[in-house]
DNA sequence: TATCTTATGTTATATCATAACAGTCAAGGC
DNA sequence: GCCTTGACTGTTATGATATAACATAAGATA
């Protein structure tokens, strides 16, 4: 189960495999050009430093990384390049976290949940369909016309839970 | 269906009423007092200017209006009141606008979703019950034990449609 | 009243984000 | 090729949001 394609197509990057970092910039690469857009090298680079974090990256942790590449050095070319990514599919944007985290699997459109740990702040992408459509509901019988949604959850992933219990064991 | 109990208790505070602010307060104080806390001044003050308001409002507006008020002028005066508010129950913070709205219905605890109009910024607090349980699902599905979450949805409110669909018809 | 606790006020600073403009580079027309 | 054009990057400057830390005041309790 834990290489299942299924439980590694929503994994945290760092939570051990989702599809591999060169396997998403290839998909980056050809989605961007799909659109009559460039995937230029600080927006790769950019997108590379997302995959490699554990959990959601905040726009200045990022432009430190740019910078140390030889990038600019001041914000706008962080959150130009986050921005960019995430207009494009290739990043979502935590705001509970005011951070950024690439997308687990950009292949496709999609609207995403994020599942934010307490413990060790990993975030994992979520399938929310049925989550999407039950709030596609709710608004409807408000009259309200949706757009696009952020959903957020907050609370503790599989892993820290089993660490916990593991403790638990320990000191009994 | 405009006067009913149950459109009221879910329409933003100046799309005419929810309960009125008096009822508001009254419930407020008792159910802060029953978890032996205070509503104090600042904190009752706060709860109000967020109860007149016209959508969510930022911190720094709050405390414009307290400082006018004779309340501190500082940050942490306003930050203050609002956490207090949000973690009792009384307010929400949403994330998306980096502002506070008053909780519609803080009789109850319950989950909410924020509906946000993108054309004239009001927030409606829509009942989540089902948003929620789907979104447990998918939490339960990732070995991810969910405490809370943020649903914030964007869009277009009801009267901006109907008004937008009356312009079309006066061009047309 | 003395004491303890909670809340408020203030100073200072941290953190997150964007406007505006200047320089650079790539792609397509000639 | 080379020049124009539009997209991209870099920089300066500033704005907006949020909190740490400590001093003072106000309520509760003994």
């Amino acid at each position: 189960m834990a290489d299942s394609p299924e439980s590694q197509s929503f994994c945290c990057p760092d939570h051990s495999g989702h599809a591999p970092a060169q396997a998403i910039l290839a998909q980056a690469e050809s989605r961007v050009k799909s659109h009559g857009l460039r995937l230029t090298p600080v927006r790769r680079r950019t997108l590379e430093i997302l995959l490699q974090a554990h959990g959601a990256l905040g726009a200045y942790d990022v432009l430190e990384q740019l910078a140390a590449d030889g990038f600019g050095a001041q914000p706008p070319v962080a959150y130009r390049a986050l921005n960019f990514l995430v207009e494009n599919g290739l990043a979502h944007r935590i705001r509970r976290l005011n951070a950024f985290t690439a997308c687990a699997h950009p292949g496709h459109d999609h609207r995403a949940a994020f599942l934010i740990c307490e413990t060790c702040e990993s975030v994992t992408e979520a399938p929310s369909d049925a989550v999407g459509a039950a709030l596609g509901v709710a608004a409807q019988d408000m009259g309200f016309a949706l757009s696009r949604a952020t959903i957020e959850a907050v609370g503790q992933c599989r892993d820290c839970i089993a660490r916990e219990t593991a403790d638990q064991r320990t000191i009994a």
